[in-house]
DNA sequence: GAGCAGGAACGAT
DNA sequence: ATCGTTCCTGCTC
């Protein structure tokens, strides 16, 4: 990601250095009382990553601006009730939270329809090419995000980054996945029964026909992913998506009857803040396992049949189908040997660790997170 | 029989 | 050293 140096130093503390790492600063700040191991910590790269607020985003379709808003719309950000709609998108967040660039830069405050409050550059005082340029890092690290995001998700869900080459399935569990992010009634999947191709070819009336009651927001969803699925941009060098292909080849040719699995997650989660490229490709098996099964338990959707929470607030949840979630975690970590009573006694080493606890009631394949791993 | 609990050895990092 | 895997025994449900 490259950022101006003007634009660090206008968010000095807010901006790590483009990387996307979660802030250990915020971590001590709010579990300062709990002693434990940092390292350990939840990578929320991923333990959030499908809880997007997507919500946010199709009021920017959808409410289309005024005359006179329109006109600057390239100055506008987006502000103030992001905070409400996203548990997530830490950093993007941070920085569009950040009105230090408002004086800065001489920005306006405007009103951005569902958004609540944008800003938009006093022309008269500022040139233009100027307020583009340098605006510019913070629109580019929203997109950024957000690509990373969608990315991200493709990859848990198992699903092409390019819509239009979705399978009927894909599409189904796309569907499925923003049906749940909108707690919306799943019904609405029987309306698109597509492929990509056709599903991606649909005007934004055509959406509404099929489903009045979720067909603009998915037209607008979609609008988002299509655009996420745009080539020319550094997002793939942000490290967690490249295991993408090399997982997915590596396991099917290791198991090709194995279909059941095929929706299996890749490695998205294992969201290394350390962005670098030069860790991409490994096929990477250092994810955890309590971090593996906060990644399913985040997907209800896809595996809330294996493995779904009992009590999300103190972090008990149960496994369902203990054998695929053990055939699950195996073909993640690349050992076709996994069953669940291997899976059951790294589980128990967790106790030891404070990573996990007994429950207060023992029941049979119910575990708890401690605080803060249940976070 | 399935699952739980935990010891021990081991390999990978 | 840490983490997870593998194997094991003994126990409970």
């Amino acid at each position: 990601m490259v950022l101006s140096s003007t634009f660090l130093e206008a968010m000095p503390q807010r901006v790590p250095t483009g990387e996307l790492s979660p802030a250990p600063e915020d971590y001590t700040a709010v579990f300062a009382a709990d002693a434990f191991d940092l390292s350990l910590l939840p990578n929320t790269q991923f333990s959030k990553e499908v809880d997007f607020g997507f919500g946010l985003w199709s009021p920017i379709k959808q409410e289309p601006l005024s005359e006179e808003e329109s006109e600057s719309c390239d100055q506008i950000l987006p502000v103030g009730r992001l905070e409400d709609n996203l548990p997530d998108h830490k950093l993007l967040r941070e920085v569009l939270k950040d009105t230090s660039f408002q004086k800065r830069y001489n920005l306006i405050p405007v009103p951005v329809g569902e958004l609540g409050t944008g800003f938009r550059a006093e022309m008269e005082e500022v040139s233009m090419d100027l307020a583009q340029e340098e605006i510019q890092p913070v629109l580019s690290m929203a997109m950024e995000q957000l690509k990373t995001e969608i990315h991200s998700t493709c990859a848990v869900l198992g699903i092409s980054r390019e819509p239009c080459k979705w399978t009927v399935e894909e599409v189904e569990t796309w569907l499925a996945w923003n049906l749940a992010q909108f707690s919306l009634p799943m019904a609405a999947v029987q309306f698109f029964k597509m492929p990509g191709q056709t599903l991606t070819s649909l005007s934004e009336q055509d959406f509404i026909e099929r489903s009045s009651e979720v067909g603009g927001l998915l037209y607008a969803q979609l609008e988002l992913w299509r655009a996420a699925s745009v080539e020319g941009t550094k997002v793939d060098d942000s490290g967690f998506l490249q295991e993408t292909s090399t997982t997915r080849s590596g396991s099917s040719s290791g198991d090709p009857s194995d279909d059941e699995e095929d929706e299996e997650m890749t490695d998205a989660s294992q969201a290394s803040p350390k962005s670098s490229s030069s860790k991409s490709g490994s096929g990477g098996s250092h994810i955890h396992l309590w971090q593996f099964l906060k990644e399913l338990l985040a997907s209800p959707a896809i595996y809330g049949n294996c493995i779904r929470w009992l009590d999300r607030q103190a972090g008990v949840f149960k496994i369902e189908d203990s054998v695929r979630v053990a055939r699950l975690w195996g073909k993640r970590k690349n050992r076709p040997a996994m069953n669940y009573d291997k899976l059951s006694r790294s589980i128990r080493q967790y106790y030891k660790k404070g990573i996990m606890k007994k429950t207060e009631r023992s029941q049979r394949l119910v575990y708890q997170f401690c605080h803060p791993y249940s976070l």
